[in-house]
DNA sequence: CCGCATCCGCTATGATACTG
DNA sequence: CAGTATCATAGCGGATGCGG
């Protein structure tokens, strides 16, 4: 019923069914800037510069090219007042990543204590 | 002497230093591959061979290229008994990784369901 | 001010064949 | 088995300028 071998079973992190999972997430969330875009806009709505300034590094270019596949995703919704006046708000789905960006923040402080300094700063 | 705004306060996940969290965890975890390799690695020790053909669809180069930054990030640490015969582990650093991980994979399937057959399946 | 289009270099990923 | 070398390509990402 399960194609896991036996000695692993309260663990099967390596079963085919876990990957997909996390190809399926990776997709939605990978590159450079969708989850920072995600994090900006976990608290309220925010308009296109709002958002880039928040940001800051990133172009017009890329965050309308994000901004899109998040949309696809379902993760963002779009409300064009009327144009040159576009609120971006996360949907009930796109909340949902809170957790998992809670996790990416902690984790990523942590290792910067312990890995990135040792990397970069010596 | 914090930069966001009021009513805000028990939230600010717009802060340059959550960003910047963010920025050092993607830079260890992104791309296609590294999180699911550290989820094939967060049970057990593994050789090359058994991490490619678990993942499945990794070609011998990415593999051999993402275990390199994975070491030099020192998530993983390489044991080699003898040339042909090296074994690959998550460091405890690396194996901090596992509630992330597993936020990945819930959310994933979520998500798999909620928006990915729509988008493909139809 | 909001957002998109074009040009262009760079990086990530892949296919394949080869070495120890 | 455990990689490395080479070549090819798609997409990422930056600079810049345009149109609403």
């Amino acid at each position: 019923m399960k194609e896991e071998e036996p000695g692993n079973s309260q663990c099967p992190l390596n079963s085919s069914k876990v990957l997909l999972s996390i190809g399926d997430a990776l997709e939605a969330v990978n590159g450079k800037w969708r989850m920072k875009i995600i994090a900006v806009l976990l608290d309220e709505p925010k308009r296109f510069r709002e958002i880039s300034v928040l940001i800051g590094q990133i172009t017009d270019r890329m965050l309308s090219i994000e901004l899109k596949k998040l949309e696809t995703n379902l993760l963002i919704r779009r409300t064009s007042i009327y144009s040159a006046q576009a609120e971006y708000e996360l949907t009930e789905h796109g909340k949902s990543l809170k957790p998992l960006i809670m996790e990416l923040m902690n984790w990523g402080e942590t290792h910067r204590g312990k890995v990135i300094g040792s990397l970069k700063g010596e």
